[in-house]
DNA sequence: TCAACAAGCGCC
DNA sequence: GGGCGCTTGTTGA
């Protein structure tokens, strides 16, 4: 086994905005490239950094390229080759991420492990803190002392090594290694989409922050307008900052405010009367006019929530036309505050401007949820609103170019189903029957209208994600029987399902121990269930909401959904962005830019539109096969994806 | 003054 | 009901 162990030291000149270290800021560059070959020393390069790295892969032929949370070395390395043959070479290499590694041997307890903490976790020495101490301080690698600076980057490179060798026994002896390898493809694969970016339509985006600005301003200012002629009742709570939700529960369900006055405390010697200030605690009228559920107050703080659905009761249920009017406005202003500052501002901190492109790169993340999901950061690109403020982003092939999107269909549905083993939910998938228009004729006789079944899908989905019949009234807005009715229904229909969650909280009960922190044992036990895939989940106890026998129970909800979601969009999304990378990586005019859970998307030219559609459907059509291929296991039902094109990613159209 | 927490809300 | 990350206000050291 020949591992090449690599690591940067860069410089920090990104704006903070950025955050200082950024990849692919045009500002930095690595300012020491270290090295080490299996069996031999480090070496340490200060220069044609991607170049000394290729030599050494085609001198070693190294099993692994090998670092700790290796994306941010990749981008760095891949921005500094002069050629698209020099990031083939790269490229091509297969990868160990300490800390990917450490993540899943873990079963996701390990989220961004540093190198520091893996060293001694694994009993290696740990370095000297100067240098992390210059760099907290924002001073980059190319103003620290180089004598100070090299034996810190030897030492981790020598501890990185380290580290990769346990991990491959470790995952070798857990029978991990077919996850593992999965896994760090997929890592390659995010690699690239940061590295290509998202592109921004400049004068798109300045023309939609001024339209959504002065929207903004409007709704703001008519709102603290009324806010403040408000007043029904002497004693309302006053607003002074619409953008506060304790103000707005204390107006609405009451509260207390602090009342200024002066008492008399006595006399000077000239005769004044002393005063002291003295403040004083007042009810307030609660103008809604609606009684607060128990349920809308917070356990921690005991405040009575605003949030949009408490709102909507609010407006539903008051009599006063004022109230509704002015609630009406609070959920208005709240939507477009939030598109102003999530979305317009927030994306806006993060374009990069260079040449004739701008681009926005965000950070894909392999090491941040407890069910393997990818996350997305700085800025987030999962959580993009599905409103114009999409049309930003385009091709950068202008238009030469479209960007493509592909969907799993269903994909946590058909996993479940797979999961269970359950007939009657695979023979539905496969025959594609809509489970949520099947389930509701169960229930009621007949078919749901669009409007009914669009209502109907938030049970299934509930029921799916682990929701007990309270929760699915409540969410859904039905009543506790018609909750309860749709639970037997699905389980009826689909009683692998039922025995499968059953299964999955008896064995819970069961199989669950006791951990030992130090040499205390915990109060609440911990259950470690490995999945088929060999991932491993971790379930803990938590202290009861509900006053039973026990005072730790274990959440039905993460027993029932972490194995679904975890499979689905931690282990066969992944796999498959491994696949995709390797098929797509050589094609002129395709770019991976981009995955959120279930879909991946593309950056395509369009003399090569039709047949990279044609080739990565087929690619997608066939994960069944790839699932058997990577892990030895086949899926009891194939999955399929759609695919939508368009100049820009709101306007996509179904092809 | 700053950091941590809470509330709220966007996505799958 | 599950999983995230970002922005704003609040709180408390």
């Amino acid at each position: 086994m020949t591992l090449l162990t690599l690591d940067v030291e860069t410089t920090l000149n990104a704006p903070e905005a950025f955050g200082l270290a950024h990849p692919m800021h045009p500002f930095n560059s690595i300012v020491f490239l270290g090295t080490k070959v299996s069996g031999k020393d480090p070496l340490i390069f200060t220069e044609s950094f991607s170049e000394h790295l290729i030599v050494a892969i085609d001198l070693n032929k190294p099993d692994f390229i090998v670092g700790s949370n290796m994306s941010f070395d990749l981008l760095y390395l891949l921005r500094h080759t002069k050629s698209l043959e020099q990031r083939k070479i790269i490229q091509s290499q297969r990868l160990w991420d300490i800390q990917l590694a450490e993540y899943l041997l873990t079963g996701q307890q390990a989220k961004w492990a540093s190198l520091d903490e893996m060293s001694i976790k694994y009993g290696l020495p740990i370095k000297d803190s100067k240098v992390s101490d210059y760099f907290a301080q924002g001073i980059g690698s190319d103003k620290i002392d180089s004598e100070l600076i090299i034996p810190y980057l030897i030492q981790d490179v020598c501890n990185t090594e380290a580290i990769a060798m346990l991990q491959m026994e470790s995952a070798t002896k857990s029978n991990q290694l077919d996850l593992f390898l999965s896994q760090m493809e997929a890592l390659h694969c995010t690699t690239e989409m940061m590295f290509n970016g998202l592109e921004v339509d400049i004068q798109t985006f300045k023309d939609y922050t001024v339209e959504v600005a002065t929207t903004y301003a409007d709704t703001k200012v008519t709102l603290e307008k009324r806010s403040v002629e408000f007043g029904p009742a002497a004693n309302a709570y006053p607003i002074t900052d619409v953008d506060s939700s304790l103000q707005w529960s204390k107006l609405l369900f009451g509260g207390t405010k602090k009342v200024e006055s002066k008492e008399a405390v006595g006399m000077f010697k000239n005769g004044k009367v002393k005063y002291k200030k003295v403040i004083t605690l007042v009810n307030t009228f609660p103008v809604s006019g609606v009684i607060p559920l128990d349920a809308w107050k917070s356990e921690k703080t005991g405040k009575v929530s605003v949030d949009d659905k408490v709102l909507s009761i609010i407006v539903d249920k008051t009599k006063d036309p004022d109230i509704k009017e002015l609630v009406l406005l609070l959920q208005q202003y709240r939507e477009v505050s939030k598109q102003l500052s999530t979305y317009i501002q927030g994306l806006g901190k993060h374009i990069i401007e260079e040449q004739e492109t701008a681009r926005i790169y965000g950070r894909l993340n392999h090491v941040a949820t407890s069910t393997g999901r990818l996350s997305s950061a700085s800025p987030n690109l999962q959580n993009i609103s599905n409103n114009p403020i999409k049309k930003v982003f385009v091709s950068r092939y202008g238009d030469d170019g479209q960007l493509v999107e592909f969907d799993f269909s269903q994909l946590e549905v058909a996993v479940l189903a797979h999961i269970t083993k359950d007939t009657r939910l695979i023979k539905d998938i496969t025959d594609g029957n809509d489970i949520h228009s099947e389930l509701y004729r169960n229930m009621y006789g007949k078919y749901p209208d669009d409007a009914t079944r669009k209502w109907f899908k938030r049970l299934t989905f509930g029921l799916i994600y682990g929701a007990g019949a309270n929760t699915l009234a409540e969410n859904a807005g039905c009543s506790y029987d018609v909750a309860k009715n749709f639970i037997i229904t699905f389980y009826t229909r689909y009683p692998s399902v039922k025995d499968w969650h059953n299964i999955m909280a008896g064995s819970a009960d069961k199989l669950a121990t006791y951990d030992y922190v130090g040499d205390i044992h915990k109060l609440s036990r911990t259950w470690r269930w490995i999945s088929e895939t060999k991932r491993v989940y971790v379930f803990s106890e938590y202290k009861s909401t509900y006053s039973t026998s026990r005072d730790y129970t274990f959440s039905p909800t993460e027993l029932k959904n972490y194995p679904v979601q975890g499979l689905a969009t931690g282990d066969i999304v992944p796999m498959m962005l491994g696949i995709l990378f390797r098929k797509l990586i050589d094609k002129p005019g395709v770019k991976l830019i981009n995955t959120v859970h279930d879909s991946i998307m593309l950056d395509v030219r369009n003399d090569v539109l039709t047949e990279t559609i044609t080739e990565v459907r087929s690619i997608l059509n066939k994960t069944h096969e790839f699932y058997e291929a990577t892990f030895g296991i086949p899926l009891a039902l194939k999955l399929n994806a759609g695919c939508k094109v368009g100049k820009n990613w709101f306007e996509l159209t179904e092809i």
